[in-house]
DNA sequence: CTGAAAGCGCTAACAG
DNA sequence: CTGTTAGCGCTTTCAG
C-alpha cells in the first residue's frame, strides 16, 4: 500500500491525487514518490463508487453511415477527455429492442450524464434517466417539448440561407430531397427552406424522401429526375444524401452539375470539399457544437436542477461549385 | 434495499442477478419482483470493484478520417455489447503526450482488456499494460515482434491479388501511392504487391507516399502525374487515399478512369461502391475481423497467460469500374 | 440453496 | 493540513 510506504494515511494519498485538495506540498511529494515506486495509480472505479461520480459519460449513437457522426463523436470524445471525463459508447442499432437494454446498461454503469446523438429512443430514455437523476443532453436533435436540453446548429436558419441562395441564383424549379421526417433536423431544415422560398414568393417544385440513407436518396433522386419536368436545383437535407443524388444525376442521367442542375446540401462534412463533390452546403459548426455540448452537460452534472436549455449554433453557407452562382448585383449599381 | 423487500439476504439478490449462480427459481422470482417494484438495477461499478471485472474494454483510436475506422468501431462496439461488455473510448490524437495520459486513464478505469486500433503508442502501451496484467489486442495492425496478439486482414495476400490483377489487365507502368510506412498495413500491402509484380517479372514503375491522409495523397498523385512518363495504373494503399488520387487525376489532369489509367485501392469501405468512385479494391472483412477481435480478446481476458496469436483474415478482390478489365483467356483455349 | 461476514479501493465527514 | 472512522454497493468465502 502506498500510504505505508509514504508514511502517511490513506486519506493523504487520496488527497494527493485530487485536484484541489488540501495537502502540503511535502506530503504530496512523498506520496507521488511512493506511488511512482510502486506503480500505483488511483482506481477510478473505487473512486467512482465512493464519491458517487464516475466521470463517465454515456454516448448513445445509432450509426456512422453519415460522416457527420464520426466527426462529431471524435470531437465530443476529445473535449470530454480534456475535461477528465470519458466516453462509454452505446450503440442503439436496433430501434425496437435496444432502448430498453441500452438504458439498463447505461444506468448500471452509473454514468454521470448522457449524450444522445441517436434517434428513436429518447422518449423512453429520457423519462427513465430523469427518474434516476441523470442529466441527458440531445446532440444534433431536439424534441418537441422543451423538457430536454439540446445542442444543434441553427437548422432553420441554414435552410433559409440555402433557399435564398438558390432563388438568387435564378432557379425556377427548386426541389427538395428530404431526410427522415422523424428527425428534428429534417423538420427544421425544411421549414427554414420553405420559409426562405416563401419570402421570395417561390413554392417548392417537387419533393421526395431519402430518409437520410444513401440508397434511399439515390431512389429519391430518380423519382425527381423521371418526372416530365425536371427540377433545376435540389436542396438535399444532408451532404451524405447529396452525394447520392449527385451520383445518380451524373451517372444515370448524364447531366452536369451545376450547369444543368444545382445541388446543395447540409452539414459540410469533410468529403463535401473533395473536388469530386465540391458541394455547396451549410456548415454545421461541429467543433462549437461539441464544446457547447460538453460545457452544458458538465454544468448539468454539477447543478442537477437546471432549467432545460436549447442551443442552436449558427453555421455559415459554404458556396462551392455544385451550384450555379447567383447573378451578382454589382456594388456599383448603388451610385 | 431490495433484499429486505424480497425478504432474502443481500447475497441472494446478488446471485439472482448473476448469470449462472445457484439460486432457486423461487428466490430469483421474489428478487426480480422486488427489484422491479423498486426500480433496482445492479450497480455495475460496485460489481466491478468487488469482482475485479469491469466488463469494460478500452478502445484506443486515433482518428476517423479514414472511413474504415468508424465502420470497424461500430462493429466492434456492437459485438462487444452482445457479449455484455462495453467500450470506453480513448482518443489518442496527440502522438507525443497522449500515450502517457491515455494509458494512465486506461489503467485507472480497470478495463478488462484493450483494443488498440491506433498507431504510434503501442510499444509504450503494451509494456505498461502487460505489467498491469491487462490483455492488449492490436486491431488492423501488428508489431514486429510476435509478443502482441493482433487481428488484421491478410494484407500481403491482398496486395498480391491486386498486382496480379493489374498485370493481367495488361498494365505496363504500374505505380504505387503508399500509406504511412510506420504502419504494418502499408508494409504488408506493399510487400505483397511487389511480390505479385515480381512473380510476373514486373517492377514497380513509380512510387510516392500519401501517409494515409487525403491531402497528402492528392499531392502524391500530382507527383506521379507530373512525371514525363505517367503510370497507366496505380495501386493506392487504401480506399480513402484512392479517392483523393482519382479526384486529382480526373479534375486536374482531365484523364478518364479506367480508360487512361486504372486505380485500385484497399479496404472496400462503403464509399468505394458509390458510382462516383466505383473502385476496384480488396475487401477487409470488417465483420469477421471485429468478431475475431472480440472472441480472442475475451479469451485472453479469461485466460491471462495465453500465447500471443496473430490472425490474418483473407479478403476478396472486388472488381469494379475503376480498373481496366484483364484480357480474358477464354476457357475454351484449354481444349 | 442460502445467509453472515469480510472486504474490493477509495472518499468523506469529523476531529484534532 | 492530517489521521481516524465509516461506509459506497456489490461479490465472495464460509458455514449451515
Amino acid at each position: 500500500m502506498v500510504a505505508e510506504r509514504a508514511g502517511v494515511s490513506q486519506s493523504a494519498v487520496s488527497r494527493a491525487f485530487q485536484p484541489g485538495a488540501s495537502v502540503s506540498e511535502k506530503t504530496a511529494r512523498k506520496v507521488r514518490k511512493a506511488a511512482a515506486e510502486l506503480g500505483y495509480r488511483p482506481n477510478t472505479l473505487a473512486r467512482a463508487m465512493a464519491s458517487g461520480k464516475s466521470r463517465i459519460v454515456g454516448l448513445v449513437v445509432a450509426y456512422f453511415e453519415n460522416q457527420f457522426y464520426p466527426e462529431a463523436i471524435e470531437k465530443l470524445a476529445n473535449t470530454l477527455q480534456e475535461n477528465n471525463y470519458h466516453v462509454l459508447m452505446f450503440m442503439s442499432w436496433d430501434e425496437t429492442e435496444a432502448p430498453e437494454t441500452v438504458i439498463n446498461d447505461l444506468l448500471g454503469y452509473q454514468v454521470d450524464g448522457i449524450i444522445a446523438a441517436s434517434v428513436g429512443m429518447t422518449d423512453v430514455l429520457t423519462r427513465r434517466c430523469e427518474a434516476a437523476g441523470i442529466p441527458v443532453l440531445l446532440f444534433n436533435r431536439h424534441q418537441g417539448d422543451d423538457k430536454l436540453s439540446a445542442v444543434t446548429s441553427d437548422n432553420f436558419s441554414g435552410g433559409r440561407k440555402l433557399a435564398e441562395f438558390l432563388v438568387q441564383a435564378g432557379h425556377k424549379r427548386i426541389a427538395h430531397v428530404a431526410g427522415w421526417d422523424g428527425a428534428s433536423t429534417q423538420r427544421d431544415r425544411e421549414a427554414g427552406f420553405l420559409s426562405g422560398l416563401a419570402a421570395h414568393g417561390v413554392t417548392l417544385f417537387a419533393r421526395s424522401c431519402g430518409n437520410y440513407h444513401y440508397d434511399q436518396a439515390q431512389e429519391a433522386a430518380r423519382v425527381l429526375m423521371r418526372a416530365p419536368v425536371r427540377p433545376d436545383a435540389i436542396f438535399v437535407s444532408n451532404d451524405h444524401m447529396a452525394f447520392a443524388v449527385m451520383d445518380v444525376i451524373r451517372s444515370e442521367y448524364n447531366l452536369r452539375i451545376p450547369e444543368d442542375i444545382s445541388i446543395v446540401g447540409f452539414d459540410d462534412v469533410a468529403m463535401s470539399a473533395w473536388p469530386c463533390f465540391d458541394l455547396t452546403t451549410v456548415r454545421q459548426p461541429t467543433n462549437r457544437m461539441a464544446e457547447e455540448t460538453v460545457r452544458i452537460l458538465l454544468q448539468m452534472i454539477e447543478n442537477k436542477d437546471m432549467v432545460p436549455c436549447r442551443t442552436a449554433l449558427d453555421g455559415p453557407l459554404i458556396i462551392r461549385g455544385s451550384s450555379r452562382i447567383p447573378v451578382t448585383t454589382s456594388a456599383n449599381d448603388v451610385g
